[in-house]
DNA sequence: CAGTGAGCGAGCTTCCGCTTGACTT
């Protein structure tokens, strides 16, 4: 119908741009990449200089249906994919697919969604460039190379339906060696001294002063004998320094800095951030969310300096252009900012109405002036000693962009700030009224968290923003990590307190070392770790990307041949993973921690099939060793022989009962007791070591009780409907099917058989929950298809709707 | 839903980057 058919990425954005370009442009979306590699197989043929095999994906065959049938009607096609190396590849992939022709195909690009840019555009179209479109496909080809060759050599030598890869393998080894130097940690104590003064101010008016000794002490003797030379020592005013000082706003959000301050200031994870942050887009409230640029459009600039003149005045306003320092990255979108300047707020759930708020503010602070600081320092003497206390505060003289937002840090530590120092004279005479020389500890390193692994990866030039919250549930779903908690441990520290002329010495406790939300390895982890590093080196260095990003330029430039710079790459890898398949050890992290001492035989930890275990004995030994599992908290690097040996005490057994013995153990879910044939798990609160004999039996006639009244009524000829108590209230049951009564409220003992036949069929995808889908859309495929191993013959893609 | 630590073994698993969609306890 229309003459020109425009072909975007995003249909939010071919709807804006469908407003700017009128009638005669009817504007399409390809929701983002059209084809890809073949699935089955490598998709890559070797014979054939590797000539990628590609097919339409299944998702996407409706959507090239369509666009191919607006091709025919359209007298010019314009592709209007982003400028970066992959928008280049889809603008390729929907020429070549849709078999366009060059002499009505025209290739645009523009940064940002305005008028003005895409008219601009129009005016400017070029041809495809194919080197660009080179540099991708020799990205594609890598990463499944790596990938697909990869993977199975894990299978075999690991563990089956594990994975690696160019991005997530290096995303695990950072948290793998930081869990390391975590573990190797020796924490560094010193002495810190600080004071409470009392004088006057410049006024005569009796004023208090805290301040803090220039030096800490590495010993107690040292902090000891400095405060024995303070017992009798003058202090005064040596010289006061007031310094102006300047802050400026962070530059505007980033996929990668918003999913940081999300995670620090809202609480989000990554994938929640992006979730949220989609909604802002398609409801129209923020620009695209996946971006690695901190540019802002001159609409943009021109719009917040309206709005900070209007809210806060000319003099708050200082319009800057931010410079990218990514490593590698592609600018092919605006800053993540809000549509509208003037809207300080949106319509929407909470979490959009903050996570828009974050976005305004950041964004408007990104253009407003520094704020100016002043920063004082009072000197102060100790007759007989070259040390010096130190007092410092600062002042706010002009707030500018604090006055709406300031960026958070990943250590809270410099949470005491300062403030306003009293006014004092040089020479003026101070008084102690007591000087503490406490007892620090140097810091661990801190385990990554989602958001600060995506800045490392960041920094790293390692992935992409459309992959950052993918991958790090990638590594999650592989069970190569897991987030969790560590609660505090306590430590004692020493207090050397100076007060009227007298030193106490006292040891006090604290808490250290608590974390909420943190990246751990798991075991399999590690080994998946330690045998690719040792076999990959490079795959897994940290500067793998870094360095074939330069090859990729090369190829962008049309200095080498894709095929030519891939070639070089196989040669080289493809025979290590032959060597690793045929002359590698099967990995099971084994480490021998000594010898059990009522047997005399070896105890040692390793990965078992079904997870971690301690054993006693070898196999080779003519008596059959010993198992036993791990604990959830524990795993094979840390754990002590102590420990080890402790869980050899269990299963016990606990009396007899009913004729029937009665044994206490730990399982998957938990401490159980098991009697005749049945479970019965055990509360929190009984430690399994001390169980005896009466409260078992306890436990035991609790459970049969509930399990009593669990059933509420039997319907049906054959009782093939049950009413049932249930964790979450009454529910009944049909054909192993669960159907939730309602409406809410109902009295389920007033069911009849046809109410219940109602209520079936009200819902029909009761059991629908069998389906492989769960609560993550992305987590959730691999999520399911790791469970789908109890249920046999469970297809999870829908492959071939042909 | 909870014992295991291996046997003869079918056939399966997997990458990174673009984009959104419509699953419930």
């Amino acid at each position: 119908m229309s003459k020109n058919l425009v072909i975007v990425e995003s249909p939010a954005k071919a709807k804006t741009i469908e407003k700017f370009l009128g009638k005669d442009y009817q504007v399409m979306s390809s929701f983002g990449h059209i084809r890809d590699l073949a699935e089955k197989g490598i998709g890559i043929d070797f014979d054939n200089n590797y000539q990628p095999e590609y097919v339409v994906s299944t998702d996407k065959k409706k959507t090239v249906a369509e666009l191919k049938k607006a091709t025919k009607d359209a007298e010019i096609v314009w592709l209007a994919s982003d400028e970066d190396r992959e928008g280049e590849a889809i603008a390729w992939h929907l020429y070549e697919e849709l078999k366009l022709k060059k002499e009505n195909t025209r290739r645009i690009v523009f940064h940002e969604i305005t008028k003005d840019a895409i008219l601009n555009a129009i005016e400017h179209p070029r041809d495809i460039d194919i080197h660009l479109v080179d540099a991708q496909q020799a990205r594609r080809v890598l990463d499944r190379i790596v990938g697909f060759e990869l993977s199975p050599v894990l299978w075999r030598k690991v563990r089956p339906s594990l994975s690696a890869g160019r991005v997530q393998s290096v995303a695990v080894r950072l948290i793998v060696e930081r869990e390391r130097e975590i573990n190797q940690f020796l924490a560094d104590a010193s002495y810190k001294v600080s004071a409470l003064f009392n004088s006057v101010d410049v006024n005569g008016k009796a004023i208090e002063l805290k301040a803090e000794l220039s030096q800490r002490f590495a010993t107690k003797a040292e902090a000891m004998v400095f405060l024995e030379s303070c017992k009798n020592a003058q202090f005064s005013v040596d010289n006061i320094i007031t310094k102006p000082t300047k802050k400026s706003p962070a530059p505007p959000f980033t996929t990668s800095t918003l999913q940081q301050e999300a995670a620090r200031k809202l609480g989000f994870s990554v994938a929640q951030t992006m979730q949220v942050a989609q909604r802002l887009y398609e409801s129209g409230n923020i620009t695209y969310m996946r971006t690695d640029s901190v540019n802002l459009s001159g609409l943009a600039l021109g719009t917040s300096k309206a709005e900070i003149i209007s809210m806060a005045g000319e003099k708050y306003v200082h319009t800057r252009q931010f410079n990218t320092k990514t490593k590698g990255a592609q600018e092919a979108h605006e800053a993540i900012r809000p549509s509208y300047m003037n809207a300080h707020t949106v319509e929407g759930s909470s979490q959009e109405k903050r996570l828009y708020e974050l976005i305004w503010k950041r964004t408007i602070a990104s253009q407003m002036a520094d704020a100016e600081l002043e920063k004082t320092s009072i000197y102060i003497r100790i007759s007989g000693n070259k040390q010096q206390f130190i007092a410092s505060g600062e002042v706010i003289v002009f707030d500018g962009f604090l006055k709406v937002y300031m960026e958070s840090t990943d250590d809270e530590t410099d949470a005491e700030n300062e403030s306003l120092l009293p006014a004092m004279k040089n020479g003026e005479k101070l008084f102690s009224e007591e000087i503490v020389a406490q007892e620090r500890f140097s810091q661990k390193p801190p385990r990554y968290g989602e958001a600060s692994l995506v800045r490392k990866l960041e920094e790293l030039g390692i992935g992409r923003p459309s992959t950052y919250a993918p991958t790090i549930s990638t590594i999650q779903n592989r069970s190569y990590v897991e987030k969790g908690d560590r609660t505090a441990e306590k430590r004692n520290y020493n207090v050397l307190k100076l007060k009227a002329g007298k030193i106490t010495d006292k040891i006090k406790e604290e808490n250290t070392g608590a974390e909420k939300s943190k990246l751990f390895p798991t075991d399999i982890g590690m080994v998946v770790n330690d045998f690719l590093t040792e076999y990959f080196p490079t795959i897994l260095n940290y500067n793998f990307t870094a360095d074939v990003e330069k090859e990729f330029d090369l190829i962008a430039d049309g200095e080498i041949k894709w095929t030519i710079a891939i070639d070089k790459f196989y040669k080289k890898f493809h025979p290590i993973v032959e060597d690793t398949m045929k002359n590698s050890e099967r990995q099971v992290g084994e480490r021998i921690l000594g010898t059990d001492p009522t047997s005399g035989r070896q105890l040692s930890v390793k990965l078992g099939k079904y997870g971690p275990l301690a054993q006693i004995g070898t196999a080779e030994e003519e008596e059959k060793p010993l198992f036993a599992s791990l604990r959830k908290e524990q795993s094979i690097e840390s754990i002590s022989m102590e420990e080890a040996l402790e869980l050899f005490k269990l299963p016990r057994q606990a009396g007899e009962f009913e004729g029937s013995i009665m044994t206490v153990a730990i399982g998957r879910f938990g401490p159980y007791i098991r009697h005749d044939g049945a479970f019965y798990s055990l509360p929190k609160t009984d430690d399994p070591m001390e169980v005896s004999t009466e409260r078992a039996i306890e436990i035991i006639e609790e459970k049969r009780e509930t399990e009593k009244n669990r059933i509420i009524k039997t319907l049906g000829e054959n009782g093939e409907i049950q009413v049932l108590n249930g964790r979450f209230g009454p529910y009944f049951t049909c054909n192993k099917i669960n159907y939730k009564i309602f409406p809410k409220g109902t009295d389920p003992v007033t069911l009849t058989l046809e109410r219940c036949q109602e209520l079936i069929a009200a819902q029909p995808d009761a059991g629908a929950k069998k389906k492989p889908f769960g609560r993550k859309a992305t987590a959730a495929k691999t999520e399911t298809k790791s469970k789908a191993k109890a249920k046999p013959k469970t297809k999870p893609k829908a492959k071939k709707s042909k």
